[in-house]
DNA sequence: AATGAATGAGGATTCATTCAT
DNA sequence: GATGAATGAATCCTCATTCAT
């Protein structure tokens, strides 16, 4: 009985493998054999899967822009008016699974991989134009000037990433949220 | 007696090209070979001067932060109000010598090697530390949650430095300034 | 599946080359890459089994002591008296596979190591305590003083080993060994 | 004023630090820098006055060699009998200025260097014709196989050096002569 | 005389990648 | 499908040696 289906399995473990690894080791030059170590299987199976280390990268941030993704789906379900999808949006990216160390790590990483890796930066550039259109979107109803807030509100959640990667008086994911979701309070002129 | 006073030449030659070199590559990984190269010397000779080439690296983070610190001084040495004074360092991080696709991303680079390296984390946290320091000792006549504001604005800063770092509707310096004083605006209620 | 099994071959191959080459080169600093070349492999293959330079001089080491210890048991193993042990280990110090130049070399070169590496001295103790307990156990019974009377015959050995090193006047392996015999006889006061 | 005569003090200087680096670092692998600093110059210097590394270590084993024959006609000269000569060339060898770690460990890297520097090896040639000679001329009014004696007595001193350098069981300087010379008391009969 | 400056050559080590089984 | 085997290319680093002053 051949082990059938067992690409989907291998690839998403090479995923997950890829992001806890450059998460963990702070750096795109960990080895394609530590990640396949991670992954539980040898070097040349995984190049046999992704044909190279470039390809792993690349899927390794598809793997985590779809985790933003589908965190920020989750919690939108549940707003019903703009104002709550906002909150939700910024919520979704303090979340625990998002905000936490190795997370950040990797997030960082891939952008340094974007400055000279065009489909990395093609990726990054998707997740920020689906980032501005969410909140924009949302912003429209309540903002008199919805991109220019998307715009802010954007900027300080990759400000308070970065900031986070330092660890030093590094927030909890509520706190970073509250503190993005304040700063929009004072842009749109809510009382709360 | 020997040509004599090269070492303050060479050192600062090197600093200059790990900068260039690693804002050109987008990575840290770039060799010893390329930056003694660019800066006109052998690897040998970088070896010499730094012991190697993490020293060298650490050398071109105290060379970067020491221009932003540079810049900041000039900016606002001809500041005469508080609010001037904040104006000034905010202008000051979005100063075109600063604010440029290789500088940015050598910053980038030096946020990513902070996540392995103590070394280098340190130097970051200084920096981050200092213009906390400077944002919110000018922000306490006109601010009534000064170190709040700071951090808001300090996380402005680095957001829009990382987009910046994707090209992706980049802005130049002075719109990227723009929106962080607006935004400050609006925090502190100031009219227009 | 991948060829298998090569392991054991591959460092076997190494281990012999590694004696061989420092023995025709008289010097510890021979490269990884002429030992693997001995060795019919890729300098990354010898690290890939062996880890690095030290681990390949220590497993040469405990080759070449490996075959003074065979050499030993097979000489041995034919003596019926305690006198014929005696004779016997010293002629396996002289048998022509170890008291050849490249051997000598290897051998005084070990010595060099063991000035500075733990492991390598360690190894060298091993054996010269061995050394000391077979001739203190088989002079027990023929000789008043065992200890003192093996030490000056391993003394001996080693003394002859290195002088043989210069090739000045140097004997064949069954001279040496009827030196050192003659001598014990004096020693012990045989009458031949 | 110039300073005059200082080659001669810079020559000795060197050659000391030669035999001391080695000695420390019981290998040949010392650097011309290490040398030189150990000697309080330059490493240009050094070359200057030796011209490489290959004739500093002639120098440094011509050093060596000559501090042991000065021992010996030390010891030697105040000896009245044939026997009171070997006992005193038997214990300048082991007079504790030749009898100590750093110089057993040059002394042994010197026969490492032997064996592919013909000068070392014709240094290292004179330095046991010498002594062989010097043994059985002393050796022949009391032996009736000076030659042989001669030999094994070297032999013996030699194999005591090369234990020494393992430090295991490590004699003292007056314990391994007064072994030397007993041996010696049995090979010529001598009742003591 | 003396030395800081400078480098070319070389060595250990690592790693992505390929291949044979 | 899966992997041990194998390597070429590259990188950091060291060092003897030379040179200009």
């Amino acid at each position: 009985m051949p082990k059938i289906g067992q690409e989907p399995i291998r690839r998403e473990a090479l995923i997950q493998a890829t992001i806890a690894e450059i998460g963990a080791a702070g750096s795109l030059s960990v080895t394609v054999g530590q990640i396949a170590k991670r992954a539980g299987m040898s070097s040349a199976l995984a190049h046999h899967y992704f044909g190279g280390k470039d390809q792993m990268l690349h899927a390794g941030m598809r793997g985590l822009l779809r985790s933003f993704t589908a965190q920020v789906k989750t919690h939108v379900a549940q707003a019903r008016t703009p104002r709550a999808r906002i909150d939700a949006i910024i919520n979704a990216s303090f979340d625990n699974t998002c905000f936490e160390p190795q997370i950040i790590s990797a997030w960082l990483n891939f952008y340094v991989l974007a400055q000279k890796d065009p489909e990395a930066q093609r990726l990054l550039r998707i997740y920020q134009r689906r980032l501005h259109s969410n909140l924009a979107a949302a912003l429209t109803p309540i903002s008199q000037q919805p991109h220019e807030h998307a715009e802010i509100i954007a900027a300080m959640i990759d400000g308070v990433y970065i900031r986070q990667a330092l660890k030093e008086g590094a927030l909890g994911g509520p706190q970073a949220a509250a503190r993005v979701i304040s700063t929009l309070d004072t842009l749109i002129g809510t009382d709360r």
